[in-house]
This record gives C-alpha cells, structure tokens and sequence, in this order.
DNA sequence: GAAAAGATGTTACTTTGTATCGTTTACTCT
DNA sequence: AGAGTAAACGATACAAAGTAACATCTTTTC
C-alpha cells in the first residue's frame, strides 16, 4: 500500500514535503515539456502549505493576501490553474469537499483514494490493490466496466484519536 | 452483494420501481413517526422519475413544471425536503455530480457505493462486503478510524456496451 | 522578427446551496 | 374542542463554487 499517512498525520518538517512537491512537479512538467508557470507554481505552494485540503476560493484569499503584486487574484486565474495541476496529476479534487490537495506521488499511475480527518481536516492519500481489486470485481459482477473512481473515506486520524 | 444493477441498466417496468419506493418511504416514515409531507413524497417521486440522478435544481423546475399549483417551487423549499430524504436513508447525494439519487434499499443498513455511467447516466447501488473490508483494512494499516465513505465509480453500463 | 500558440486579465454570469424571518400547518395535552 | 408548541413551508436575499467570452500579453517556433 502506496500512502503518506505516516506523514500527513504527524508532526513533521513540513517545508520538506514542500520543497519535494515543487520538485517533482518542476520535474515532471520539464520532462512533459509543460509549462510551470509563476502562477501555477505559486497555487501549487499554497495547496501544499498543509496537509488539509484547499477551496479554490481559500487559494483566491491567500494569494490575493501574500502576493507581492498589488492586485488581486482572480477566480478564473486560480481555476485555471487548478485544472493545469489537475492534468498534470500534481493535485487532485475532492469532490465531497469543493477542495484540492496535493499529490504526494505524481507521475506514477495510482489509482487512489483519500482518508480524510473530520477533525483536523488532514487528508492522507492511498493507493492500495486490494480496494482496488474489490472494487473491480464488484463493478465486474453487475457487468459495469470501471473508468475513473472517487473514494474518500471521511474518519479519525491516528494523532486526533490520541 | 447488494445491488439494483440488473434493473438499473436494463428495460423494465420503472413504473414498479417508483410504487416499490414511494411504498417503503411510507412504511419507514410511519415506523419511524417522521412526516412524508406531499412536497417531501413528490421531491422523491421526481427523484425516482428515472435511474438518473437529478440535480436539485432540476428538481426544482421538474417541480415547477408538472405542479398543478400555481406558484413556483422555490430551492430552500426542495432543499429541505433532500436534507429530510437524506436523513431518512430515502435518497442518496452523489459528490461528484452534486446530485441526488433514489436508494432502491432503504432502512436496511448498508455501507453503498454507486456505479455512474457515463453514457446514459443510469446509476446503480451497490453494497458489498469486499469493497467494504479492502477499505477498512487499508484505513486500518494507517490507524485510521472509517467514519463515512464516499465511493462513486464512473464507467460504462452493461447496456451502453452493448 | 512575424506568426501561432499558450497564458493571463477582466467582466459578467451560471450553478449550487443557505441564512433568515415570517407564516402556516400539524401535533399534543388538558 | 381549543390553546400551546413544534414542525414545515414561503419568500427574499445572499453566499459559495465554477465558467464563458474576449481582450491582452508572453512565449515558442520557424
């Protein structure tokens, strides 16, 4: 099983998850020669400011805030590049919340799913085969050919169980 | 497993679907002293028009259509009756397509998922133990206490392959 | 360096969902 | 039956999430 929940839940030094994301995302972008741009890279940080994903208007207000340009960040500049990362597998959507986080392991294919603190909010993704098959075999019993899913499981992590 | 998807993607008579459903609301509404009011009984009715899910807002103008009453119905007004639905177990929310579908197994307890396809739009339910426990499991190894799931497949249905 | 493609700025808008408050309807208890 | 209470509904206004369209600017390509 594929997951960052031994860090997402934990105290850790979380520049360095940081400082990884925007790497692997200059990276991959270089090598699919897409462009990562001061925009995208600057909403791929905020996202990636913590482990509790982000409401696109959240990235608005942030920005709008910290930006050293004097003007404000508009909706659509923030969406579109959103849908830039979400292409590019750097984030993904969680449609039970309107919010993206970031991915932890871009570029490998993983079919994933996202454990998500109803308490601190911190969300952990996972990919694991046996989910995966379950799910496969299901859909395969009603004869239902499997696209994409969405799974996002709402709980207590391990730190707010104590 | 449970599951309506021998019915939900293929010819029958929905007419027998939506009695089945209007009849189980009753019985469980009454048992449990919670009111089916008429708005409430059409939000359902128009809900279980077809194997779809349905916006609220297309309820809303499916509402204002066919109502014999004059005035238009209002969202506050269909969104109340969703919120009761889904308290009772009668209807289901699909996050990823910000719609609501009939639950074709109320009262038992189930722990669902939904499988969406993307031609036609039919939605079945299923709920299966494997699915289920690969879940748990997964969510066990990162000490993570399942609360609710969220777990929608998108693909295609035995009919639209043919 | 010109043309084309891609990215951003800006305005206005759509869709989805709620807060609030006043009124009406239904239930409860004597 | 009738007063009191709780639940449901009507209506207005608004918040939150997301997008269409078009002008402008920047980068790439040849």
């Amino acid at each position: 099983m594929l997951t960052n929940s031994r860090i997402a839940y934990h105290r850790h030094d979380h520049k360095r998850c940081i400082n990884a994301a925007l790497c692997r995302a200059r990276e991959l972008c270089d090598a699919r020669k897409a462009r990562l741009t001061p925009i995208r890279e600057t909403v791929l940080k905020t996202i990636w400011a913590s482990h509790r994903p982000l409401g696109a208007y959240e990235i608005v207000d942030q920005m709008s805030q910290s930006e050293t340009s004097a003007h404000r960040v508009l909706p659509p500049t923030v969406y579109r590049a959103i849908q830039f990362l979400v292409d590019q597998g750097l984030i993904h959507r969680l449609s039970s919340l309107n919010a993206y986080i970031g991915c932890p392991f871009p570029g490998n294919y993983h079919s994933d799913f996202f454990l998500i603190c109803e308490q601190c909010g911190s969300t952990a993704e996972c990919s694991d085969d046996q989910v995966d098959h379950a799910v496969i075999n299901a859909a395969g019993r009603a004869n239902f050919q499997v696209g994409s899913k969405v799974i996002e499981i709402v709980g207590i992590c391990p730190e707010c169980r104590g």
